[in-house]
DNA sequence: GCTGAAATTTGTCTAGG
DNA sequence: CCTAGACAAATTTCAGC
């Protein structure tokens, strides 16, 4: 059969929905608190709970929520020292063993990079000093060549993903 | 009313108890899935559920615990691109319009740092293009001298604080 | 500060429209 | 996608130690 009616308005790859305006909505809300019950965020986006129930089901198996965490505070924790550590190896290749440095609870972040350096890591420790330890123990790694540390002053903005999305970036709006 | 009774034996200092193992413990697991039940959680660490929840609650309201939010996917977002822009500023004193970036959806971190720079901002964008229009908005900034950009080619890691804390970082255990 | 049990709210699923 | 209902399971409170 062949699907001749004008009805098929809905692009139905049905399996995966994309992401629309009002999934964006709830995000918006749940990646600020997501202890919000459904019955408030339905009262948010003009659902009702057991709609809201299924669309961040239908995001998490997606993966689109990749996961529910706590965020902590570094200070609290015993960690007042934020650094972006810059690293250049020399021959790809040993990234597995920099990769490795992800078990320490310091490290938040790794990415390979662009730019004048193979890798940037952020790292988070008590003071200097466990940054300077931490520093040696990258040095002992076989490649790594140098390094360049940014040390986090003070921290304005730190969160994660956002579900928003700027449409007119390069349009000049004002922020205000 | 005048509270008479001198049972007032609890020190009111004793509202800001430190966080202990249990603690560290407990937010190990809530950094990784908030979704974890407090029965579950007292089971992992010998402790009754209301136990659980009186210490999660009292780190709640110190804010170690911050908040309690959904991790989303950059790519399901529709945010593929992920940069750390260096930015040089002239004259101090602007920070202010730069730190007005953060309302921004694409703007997920805001540092001041040490370094040749002034401040680290990490950026999630669409595509290339998007990027670059937000370089051009950042250079409309009044002081804004030069910027670095860092782009992310993979991420490997991701994460927010962990409370866990290395003690022997300086004495060279191996990672393995 | 912890326990154990009780009370209340919420999450979750089902059925029918 | 909504309403409505019902069940399971969680959060939250409380007395007592």
């Amino acid at each position: 059969m062949e699907p001749k009616n004008t009805d098929q308005i809905q692009k139905n790859t049905k399996t995966q929905r994309s992401i629309d305006t009002i999934d964006r909505r709830i995000l918006s809300v749940l990646t600020k608190d997501a202890t919000t019950s459904y019955a408030e965020l339905g009262a948010m986006v003009g659902l009702s709970a057991p709609a809201v129930h299924e669309r961040v089901k239908r995001m998490r198996k997606a993966e689109a929520i990749k996961a529910t965490v706590v965020a902590l505070d570094g200070k609290a924790m015993g960690k007042s020292f934020l650094a972006f550590i810059h690293v250049e190896a020399r021959g790809w290749g040993k990234t597995t063993e920099l990769v490795a440095l992800g078990q320490l609870p310091e490290v938040e972040e790794i990415h390979s990079a662009t730019g004048d350096t193979g890798l940037i890591l952020k790292v988070r420790t008590e003071n200097s000093v466990a940054l300077e330890g931490f520093l040696w123990r990258l040095y002992d790694i076989e490649g790594v060549r140098s390094t360049k540390t940014y040390v986090a002053l003070s921290t304005y903005l730190e969160r994660g993903v956002q579900p928003e999305i700027t449409h007119s970036l390069a349009e000049g709006g004002n922020i205000k």
